[in-house]
RNA sequence: GCCCGGAUGGCGGAACUGGUAGACGCAAAGGACUUAAAAUCCUUCGACCCAACGGUCGUGCGGGUUCGAUUCCCGCUCCGGGCACCA
C-alpha cells in the first residue's frame, strides 16, 4: 500500500482542474444555474486561517451542488483599494500599486493551495483601470439620475486615516472609526454622497430573500423608520415665524408644555430675545465644542437654556415656552421637539431640572377617571398599547391607535400638520480624502462650476509616479498631472476632483463584475456602453447564495443592495436584489479563545497547516469544529482527527483485502443499511451548511466499514467505498479526486459525478431499541422488529424482567406507547 | 435602556416536529505491536454511591406544563453581538 502523501497529490490535482477548464462557467440549458459567492478578500498579503473557514464550507457546498447536477458559478476576485496600501506606501517607499499587485500574486498562490473550484478566468481586481471605469461609469449615471450629489454638511471624520466616513462605518456609541478604530470627530466639508435614502422603503422590503433573522433585523434597525406626524408651531408674538416638530406621539400633544430646538437650529438667533442672548451664544458655543472634543466623557446629563420665546400649540393655543439643548439632535426629524414631560422620560429629566410643569394627557386604560400624579421618573407613562387620552378637549377617551388618528387627522384638516415618516439611515458619504481608491471622475471649472468627465475619457486614472508623504496626506492634491485639466465644456482650466470613492463602491457591484470579463482595455465607453452582456447577466444574475461575515450587515450588504436597485434603475439589471440567500459564517477564534490577533500571538498560519496535514485535512478539521455559522476556537491538536480520518480513508480506498464477491448476508446487510443511511445523511446534512455532522456520519460510516470490512465481499466493498468517496469528494476534493482515478479511471473527474442517491427501503432499519420506562425513568431496552404493535409491544414491556421489580405492589396506571421509539409505563 | 443570539463532560460539539442526553472528534488512562519511538490497533472515559448487580444526580439558576423537558411556557443570572438622548 502506498502511504498518503498530500503534498504529492494536493498541487498536482489543482493544476489539473484548472487546466481542464471543469468549472469555468458554461450554460447547459438543461442545468439549473447556481450562482454561489463568496465575500472576496482584500489582498493583504496573507490568506489568513478566516479566509479559510469563510471560503472552503463555500467551495465544498459549490462542488456538493455541481453534482447534485447544477451548473455552477464560483467566482474570486480582490478587493484592492483601501488604506494599508498606502500606508506600505509612506513606510516602504513603494508606490501603492506594485505593493498590491505583489501581494495579490502571492494570495492567488496562496488561494489555489486550498484547492476551491474557482472560476479563475472570471477573477476581477477592484483596482485595475478597467475594472474601475465601470465604477466611474456608474457614478456618471447617478449624477445624471440625481442619486449622486455634493452637499456642505458636518461629516465624521477620522484623523487617523486622514479622511471622511460612512455613516456605517462609524461604530458604537465610541464613534470609532471601522478601519482603525479610533474616535472620529465632526468637520464640516463638502462631500460626495449617494441617495441611498431614495430607495429606503424598498430596502425595508426582505420579501423573497432568504436572509438570516439577524442581518434583517440589523438593517431594519439601521434605516430606523418610523412612523408619526409633522406640524408646525408658530412662535408668539413673531407672526411671520414658525418653526415644525416631528413626533410619534401625537396623541400626548396637549401634554406639551415646552419645546425644544436643537442649539444649531437655524431659528435660534431670529427668537432669542435680547434678555436671553448672552446666556444663548455661550450655551450653543459650548454645544458645538463638545461635540468636537469631549465626546466620550459626554454625560446624559440633560441641561438648555431657554430663548425665552414662546411657541403656541395649534390643538390648543396654549403658550409653552421654548428652549434650546443638546439632547435634540439637529440632524434628525427637524431638529425640533415638542416637549411632554409625564410621557417621555427624557423630556422628564429636563423639565424637572428647570422647573417646569408635568401634566399627565394619557392614563392607563385601566386607571380610566382617576388621573394620577405622574411626579417621579417612574410613573413617567410612555406606553402606547393600552393607554387613553385624557385632559384632551375633544380627544378624551380615544385609546391607540385611534388616538394617533384621531390627532393627525385633526391636524391635516386644519392644516398645520401632516403624518410624516422619519428615517434614521443617511445618504451614503463616498468621498474619501485617499489616493488608493476609485477617482471621483469630476472637474471643477472657474466658469462652470462643477463639470463630470465625459464618458469618453473615462476611466480618470490614478497616477503612477505619485509622491507620498509622511503625513499621509492624499498626494493627489499636490500631484499637478493629475490635477491640472480642461473644462469639458468650456475648454479653459480646470481641477480635476481629489477624492477618491470609498473602497465600499468596487464591492457594491462585483458580483457583476464577475460575469463581465470582456472589458476590453483602451475601449471607448459612452453613456449607451454597457457593462455586462444583457443575456450572460439574465442567465446568471442574480446570485443564489451568498456567504461571507456578519461585520458587513450594516455597510456592505446594505450598499450592495442599493447598487443592485440602482443599476436596475439604470435599466442594466432585470432583478431588484443581488443574492437571494445569505448565509453569514461565524468567526474562527484562537486557541485561547479570543479573537486571533498579532498582538495576542494567537494566530494560526494556514500555510504550515497545508504543508503539514494537506489541504484536504484543513478544509475537513475546519468544517468538522462545529456548526459554520458558529465559529470555534482553534484546537492544535484536534486537526490529528481529520489528519486520521483522511489517511483511514486512503486505506481503505488502496488496501487490497483478499475476499470473495459476496461476504456473510447478516454483515453485508449492515453494512448496506450504513450506507444508504449516511447517504440520506450527508445530503441532508450538506443541503443545510451542516458541514460538522455531515463529517461525523461519514466517520461513522468509516468506523463501520472497518469494523465489518473482512466479512462483507468485495462487491459490496468497493460500492461502499465508491460511495464514500463521492460523499467525501466536496469536502476533501485532492484525496477523493486521487483514489477516484485509481478506482474507477474511465469515469473521468470524481467531481463530475452524479452525487449518489439513498435507498429509502435499505436505509430502513430491521430491527430497533425500545425504550421502557417506568414513571418516566429508563428501566430497561427491548431490541424488537420495526413497527411493532403497540398491545404487542405493552406486553413486552411489563414482561420483561428488568421492569416486574419495579411493578410489585404497585399498579399500573397508564401505559404510553410510541412506536418503535419507547414504552412508558405510569404506576 | 431596547433588539437579537448563546450557555450541554477536561475540550470542540451531537440530539429529527417533547421520547435512550453526551453522536463524532480531541485530550487523558490502560493494553497490543515494536529493541525503542512514531504511526496503527484494542479497551475505558459526566459526577457520586457500590465488591458487583445496580442505584442516585446531571444540559447556566428558580418555578411551571407534561406520562416524559437540553427541547415548550414564566421569572432570573452570566456571556457575545447590534442599536441608543432618534423625539
Amino acid at each position: 500500500m502506498q502511504e498518503y502523501v498530500p503534498s504529492e497529490i494536493e498541487s498536482k490535482w489543482q493544476r489539473h482542474w484548472e487546466e481542464s477548464g471543469q468549472f469555468d462557467p458554461e450554460m447547459h440549458p438543461e442545468r439549473p444555474k447556481f450562482y454561489m459567492l463568496t465575500m472576496l478578500p482584500y489582498p493583504s498579503g496573507d490568506l489568513h486561517i478566516g479566509h479559510w473557514y469563510a471560503m472552503a464550507p463555500s467551495d465544498a457546498y459549490a462542488r456538493f451542488l455541481k453534482m447534485r447536477g447544477h451548473e455552477v458559478f464560483f467566482p474570486i476576485g480582490f478587493d484592492a483599494f483601501g488604506l494599508p496600501a498606502e500606508n506600505a506606501a509612506i513606510k516602504h517607499n513603494i508606490h501603492p500599486k506594485t505593493w498590491t499587485y505583489q501581494n495579490i500574486e502571492r494570495m492567488r498562490g496562496q488561494l489555489r493551495t486550498m484547492g476551491n473550484m474557482f472560476a479563475w478566468k472570471n477573477e476581477v481586481v477592484s483596482c485595475d483601470p478597467d475594472y474601475y471605469k465601470w465604477s466611474q461609469w456608474f457614478f456618471l449615471r447617478m449624477l445624471e439620475m440625481g442619486l449622486a450629489y455634493r452637499e456642505y454638511a458636518p461629516v465624521d471624520f477620522c484623523n487617523h486615516c486622514q479622511t471622511t466616513l460612512a455613516r456605517e462605518q462609524v461604530w458604537g456609541e465610541e464613534r470609532l472609526c471601522e478601519r482603525c478604530e479610533n474616535p472620529v470627530v465632526k468637520k464640516e466639508l463638502n462631500q460626495w454622497k449617494l441617495r441611498i435614502t431614495n430607495y429606503v422603503e424598498e430596502l425595508l422590503d426582505f420579501s423573497g430573500l432568504e436572509w438570516p433573522e439577524k442581518v434583517k433585523a440589523m438593517q431594519t434597525n439601521w434605516i430606523g423608520r418610523s412612523e408619526g406626524v409633522e406640524f408646525a408651531l408658530k412662535v408668539a408674538g413673531h407672526e411671520d415665524c414658525a418653526f415644525r416638530v416631528f413626533t410619534t406621539r401625537p396623541d400626548t400633544v396637549f401634554g406639551m408644555t415646552f419645546c425644544v430646538l436643537a442649539p444649531e437650529h437655524g431659528l435660534v438667533e431670529q427668537i432669542t430675545t435680547l434678555k436671553q442672548r448672552e446666556a444663548v451664544r455661550a450655551y450653543r458655543e459650548a454645544a458645538a465644542r463638545k461635540d468636537e472634543i469631549e465626546r466620550m466623557a459626554e454625560s446624559r446629563e440633560k441641561d438648555g437654556v431657554f430663548t425665552g420665546a414662546c411657541a403656541i400649540n395649534p390643538m390648543n393655543g396654549a403658550e409653552v415656552p421654548i428652549w434650546i439643548a443638546d439632547y435634540v439632535m439637529a440632524s434628525y426629524g427637524t431638529g425640533a421637539i415638542m416637549a411632554v414631560p409625564a410621557h417621555d422620560e427624557r423630556d422628564f429629566i429636563f423639565a424637572r431640572k428647570y422647573g417646569l410643569p408635568t401634566p399627565t394627557v394619557i392614563v392607563p386604560e385601566a386607571l380610566r377617571g382617576a388621573v394620577p400624579d405622574g411626579d417621579s421618573l417612574e410613573a413617567v407613562l410612555t406606553d402606547k398599547v393600552g393607554s387613553v387620552m385624557v385632559n384632551s378637549p375633544g380627544f378624551d377617551g380615544l385609546r391607540w391607535p385611534q388616538s394617533f388618528d384621531a390627532v393627525a387627522t385633526h391636524m391635516e384638516r386644519e392644516g398645520f400638520g401632516e403624518r410624516q415618516v422619519n428615517y434614521r439611515i443617511r445618504d451614503w458619504l463616498i468621498s474619501r480624502q485617499r489616493m488608493w481608491g476609485t477617482p471621483i471622475p469630476v472637474v471643477y471649472c472657474n466658469d462652470c462650476g462643477m463639470q463630470p468627465v465625459p464618458y469618453e475619457q473615462l476611466p480618470v486614472e490614478l497616477p503612477d509616479d505619485a509622491q507620498f508623504k509622511p503625513t499621509g496626506e492624499s498626494p493627489l492634491k499636490h500631484h499637478q498631472g493629475f490635477l491640472q485639466t480642461t473644462c469639458p465644456q468650456c475648454g479653459g482650466a480646470a481641477e480635476r476632483e481629489t477624492d477618491t470613492m470609498d473602497t465600499f463602491i468596487c464591492s457594491s457591484w462585483y458580483y457583476y463584475g464577475y460575469l463581465a470579463p470582456y472589458w476590453q482595455h483602451g475601449e471607448t465607453l459612452s453613456k449607451e456602453s454597457l457593462p455586462w452582456d444583457m443575456e450572460t447577466m439574465r442567465a446568471w444574475g442574480p446570485v443564489d447564495q451568498y456567504t461571507g461575515g456578519i461585520e458587513h450587515a450594516t455597510m456592505h450588504l446594505l450598499y450592495f443592495r442599493f447598487y443592485t436597485k440602482a443599476l436596475a434603475d439604470m435599466g442594466l439589471l432585470d432583478f431588484r436584489e443581488p443574492a437571494t440567500r445569505l448565509f453569514n459564517q461565524g468567526t474562527i477564534l484562537g486557541e485561547d479563545h479570543e479573537k486571533m490577533s498579532k498582538s495576542r500571538g494567537n494566530v494560526v498560519n494556514p500555510d504550515d497547516l497545508v504543508q503539514r496535514y494537506g489541504s484536504d485535512t484543513v478544509r475537513m478539521y475546519l468544517m468538522f469544529l462545529g456548526p459554520w455559522d458558529a465559529g470555534a476556537p482553534w484546537n492544535p491538536h484536534g486537526i490529528e482527527g481529520a489528519s486520521r480520518f483522511l489517511r483511514s480513508v486512503w486505506a481503505l480506498g488502496t488496501q487490497e483485502i483478499p475476499v470473495g464477491p459476496s461476504g456473510d448476508a447478516d454483515a453485508e446487510q449492515k453494512v448496506r443499511r450504513a450506507l444508504h443511511q449516511t447517504i440520506k445523511k450527508v445530503t441532508d446534512d450538506l443541503q443545510h451548511f451542516r458541514f460538522n455532522t455531515a463529517i461525523a456520519a461519514l466517520m461513522s460510516f468509516r468506523n463501520q466499514l472497518r469494523s465489518g470490512g473482512e466479512r462483507i465481499g468485495s462487491e459490496l466493498r468497493e460500492e461502499a467505498i465508491r460511495t464514500l468517496l463521492l460523499l467525501l469528494a466536496p469536502l476533501a476534493p485532492h484525496l477523493t479526486e486521487e483514489l477516484w482515478q485509481r478506482c474507477c479511471p474511465d469515469s473521468g473527474s470524481v467531481h463530475i459525478q452524479p452525487w449518489p442517491e439513498h435507498d429509502e427501503a435499505l436505509a430502513a432499519d430491521a430491527l430497533v431499541t425500545l425504550v421502557v420506562q417506568v414513571n418516566g425513568k429508563l428501566r430497561d431496552r427491548l431490541e424488537v422488529p420495526t413497527g411493532m404493535g403497540r398491545e404487542e409491544v405493552e406486553r413486552l414491556a411489563l414482561e420483561s424482567e428488568k421492569i416486574q421489580p419495579h411493578l410489585s405492589e404497585r399498579s399500573v396506571r397508564k401505559v404510553i406507547v410510541v412506536p418503535d421509539r419507547l414504552v412508558n409505563i405510569v404506576v
